[in-house]
Order: C-alpha cells, then structure tokens, then sequence
DNA sequence: AAATGTCCCAACCGCAATTCA
DNA sequence: ATGAATTGCGGTTGGGACATT
C-alpha cells in the first residue's frame, strides 16, 4: 500500500513555533474544535503541516497543560509507572493530569533517569553488604500503581484554565472574553498596554508563559486575524456546520 | 573573553493502530 | 472485506542555553 506522505514537505513551515503561529492554532481550535488535523492548518491559516499542529496542541496549547516544576509525587508516579509499564509514555501522561507524554519522556530521560540509575546503585552496594531484599526495581513494581485509570483523574479539554490561573471552568471561555481580556487594561494600570497585560500573565502559572501572552498582544492584527470568528465563524469555517462550535 | 563541551527541550520522523469510505 | 486516510505513539535529533576550560 503507498501511503501519501501526511506531512506535505512543499512549502510548509517547521521549526519552532512562533506567538503568531500559537495564536492562530489556538483561536482556531478554541473555536472550530479540531475534528481533522490534516485540513485544519489550511483554515487556520498556517503554513504548516496537521501533525504539527497536532503535536502543538497536544503539548503546549491544550487547555489545562503543566509546564514544568514536577512536584515529587509526580516525580514518583512516573518513576513507579515506568516501572511497571515502560516506556508507554502516553498511558503513563495519562495518570498525571495537564502532563504531555512528550514533556514526561524528556523530563524522564534529562533527570528521572540518571535520579533512578543512581539510586539503583546505591542501593546495589548497600544489596552487597546486606542480608538479601529485594532490588530497587522489583520494591517499585511490588508498590507500583495499579493501572486501571481509576485512581487518576485524566486531563480533560473541559478543564479549561484560563493564562492567569483563573479556576478551571465547564465551559470554555468565549472568544470574546479573550479579547476583552487582551484589548482591556486593568483598571490600575500604568499606562503601558502591554506592560499591564505582560502583568496580568505573569500570575500565571500555566502553560503558555507571561512572555509569550506579551508576544501574542503586540501581534498587531489580532482583531483582524480574530473578527471571522467572533461575527461569522460559519464564513470562515467551511466545516463549521458539521463541526460545532467547541466541540473537543 | 572566547572556545568548547554538556544538557535539555521542542519538534521532527517513521511506523503502527485506528477509522473511514 | 479491503485499501486509503488519518491519528497517535515512541525514538531521535537540532539547536539554544548554560557550564566549564
């Protein structure tokens, strides 16, 4: 079978993402959903290819995504699932809810590694000067977590935060909250747009950072770029009608 | 201060699995 | 039932940031 290639190689951008091309993802996403990856970067109006997009979101966009600073549970959950699953990063990201199965792999072979290496050494000349126990491993696999996705709440689209941390809502927020947020200052403000916006975000604790939101408003076309959506995404969305609006 | 080495992360690639027509 | 299209996964890599010489 001769697989058309799902990347088209002509044309299309990679590399790293810039804030435009994050915006316009997101915008798009928030409000088409994303019920096919292939076709959407054509409406989104990005040069790049659906596994791309696909991969972006999924990492970095996606409402609810941690970045960073693991806390020493989390640390532990994955130590003990790799223990007991192996490399299944994607089933294990799916017991440490706002974590991609691509950050887990990274942060497991940069520090969890080497951590769980050295320990295991340690304990291996301990081993040698102590009566008989169990290696490190098999105490892990004997205590590791029963994986039966019960004990976990899973990251869900429908656990939206907002870029300041706000509590996470059923609902996702409406485009036009979006814009008021980025388009009105803070009643204290100091008179500098995008200083008090890049303040606004600074409290946020979540996936996309303060210096990028600061990027993101001094895009200067943002309400170019946002308008289809908010009067008239059925003009703009050619799958609008089978889509939905913020169907995930 | 400059050169070199190392670490880490974002993103790419190929393949397998799943869904669709 | 079959083949094509699409999605998802895990391994790998390029390059920027930081540390060391």
């Amino acid at each position: 079978m001769v697989r058309t290639p799902y990347c088209d190689k002509s044309g299309l951008r990679k590399g790293t993402w810039t804030p435009e091309e994050d915006w316009k993802l997101t915008a798009y996403v928030t409000t088409h959903g994303h019920k096919n990856w292939r076709k959407l970067p054509k409406f989104a109006g990005l040069a790049r290819c659906g596994k791309s997009c696909r991969l972006r979101w999924m990492n970095y966009l996606r409402p609810g995504i941690k970045r960073g600073n693991y806390t020493y549970e989390e640390e532990e959950t994955i130590i003990k699932l790799h223990a007991s699953l192996g490399n299944r990063w994607s089933v294990i990201a799916s017991h440490l809810p706002g974590r991609s199965d691509n950050e887990i792999k990274n942060h497991w072979h940069a520090h969890l590694k080497k951590r769980f290496q050295h320990n295991s050494e340690t304990d291996e000349k301990v081993e040698a000067s102590t009566p008989k126990h169990h290696s490190p491993v098999e105490s892990i696999q004997e205590e590791s977590v029963e994986v039966d996705g019960s004990c976990f709440q899973s990251s869900s689209p429908d656990t939206f935060q907002t870029p300041n941390g706000a509590s996470p809502s059923s609902q996702l927020p409406s485009l036009n909250d979006d814009l008021r947020m980025i388009t009105e200052p803070a009643p204290a403000s100091s008179g500098n747009l995008v200083d008090d916006f890049a303040d606004v975000m600074e409290e946020n604790t979540d996936p996309i950072s303060a210096y990028s939101w600061k990027e993101l408003y001094e895009i200067s076309y943002f309400s170019e770029f946002l308008a289809p959506f908010v009067t008239e995404p059925e003009s703009f969305c050619p799958f609008y009608d089978d889509w939905g609006m913020f169907e995930q």
